[in-house]
DNA sequence: CAGGGTGTCAAACGTATGTTTCAAACAGAC
DNA sequence: GTCTGTTTGAAACATACGTTTGACACCCTG
């Protein structure tokens, strides 16, 4: 199910590795024997483990940023003017996601669990790397978000979108899991397009939720030592 | 800062530096370096790296849950009969984990980021563990969440606690370095029991969000083969 | 047909890991 | 004080890792 190619069977096999084991939990001798390469290989064709790392995302991250780019013109040239909704804004985002040209049937979910890891797993480098390759698409869709949302504070909003990240990362990460979870237990299917359309309304209501709760219960009590 | 006792200045040391570093990313010669005890005291006393993992975790997780059982009780006293509301549900997990009694005061980060780091790094060995000890704090909860959210049918409230879950232990896993990128960038200084009163309306207004989301988007176009 | 660039291969390298060993030091009971 | 079980100490163990090496096959341009 592959091309015979070197460099994209090591890329395959990493890929489908690091989103079911992480990366340090990952050998390159796990990767080289799936992917039916020698050993050498790897450090041949990319220099490094942390340049494979790197590949990896950048296979998958560059269209999917270039997708986004496309979703946000298309969404700020509907508005033209105006800012454009939180949903409308959540939506293009989830959309440019689930729809992205996937490899075969576990695409969306791998590529939702490698996205889950470079956010938890953050390994100095790939932080480092993601943050000077793929900047823009993201700090775009932080100022979307400020627009939409121009009645939270800068504190309440940073926050908040902690919280949304968090909500999503986390999830889609586990999607396959928390599917199979919710299969045997209520024998229900879902699919990643359907988590998504529970999410963005989600994520929308604790987006506009009304203002910080006043601290009702007494703060911790004053460190009695 | 400790006792000058072998057991929990390892507990003490691998406690910190798992926090910051992850399970298999720390060494056992980083612990017993950083505790000032031998190498093998580690596997003297604990009898494996996995096994030291699991008593890291039962360390503070044993009063917690236990802190966690009293609030519950509480909480189920005052609302004698009728169901707590979600509010009050929330709250009352969020004032057990914060109001824990810590060992110094980088304890809650460290709290917050063992637990987010159980959820996320997950070793297999350590979900099972946690399950099998901790299951019942952890029922009691979902049952008191189910009976605060009525209208909402099984599987939206199974995916709306993943969100939860997710926004609580993304955030507070990270709580050090998103408190540090906040001060930074707007030069304000949050707690972590700030960040916690903001969480709780965030969850509760996405967890009794409108309906979820017509799917307005064509699902992804059949496998264009 | 030569020959240099490209890719593959088995093997080895150096290092770091978790774990074990066994002698020495210690503690408390008699 | 001596003995017994427990705890520490330095060193070694076996294994796994990422990376490097050098020989070999291939291709295709001259």
């Amino acid at each position: 199910m592959a091309q015979s190619d070197t460099v994209d069977r090591i890329l395959d096999a990493a890929e489908e590795l690091f989103a079911e084991r992480g990366f340090s939990e990952t050998s390159l001798r796990m990767i080289t024997s799936k992917a039916k390469v020698n050993l050498a290989a790897v450090n041949y064709h990319f220099g490094s483990k942390n340049a494979l790392i790197h590949a990896v995302f950048a296979r998958f991250l560059t269209p999917f940023s270039a997708t986004l780019e496309t979703a946000f013109d298309e969404l700020e040239a509907k508005c033209d003017g105006k800012p454009a909704t939180l949903n409308q804004t959540l939506w293009a985002l989830t959309e440019s996601a689930v729809r992205m040209p996937q490899r075969n049937e576990k695409g969306i979910s791998i590529f939702m669990r490698l996205l889950g890891l470079a956010y938890t797993q953050s390994q100095g480098h790939l932080r480092k790397f993601l943050e000077q390759e793929y900047s823009e698409p993201f700090s775009r869709f932080m100022r979307l978000l400020k627009e939409a949302t121009p009645e939270l504070s800068s504190v309440d909003r940073y926050w908040r979108i902690q919280f949304m990240l968090g909500a999503t990362a986390f999830t889609m990460s586990s999607s396959d899991a928390l599917i199979d979870i919710l299969e045997n237990k209520l024998g229900v299917h879902t699919t990643v397009q359907e988590i998504a359309a529970r999410l963005v309304p989600f994520l929308a209501a604790g987006m506009t939720a009304p203002d910080k709760m006043l601290v009702s219960a007494p703060a911790r009590p004053a460190s009695v030592a």
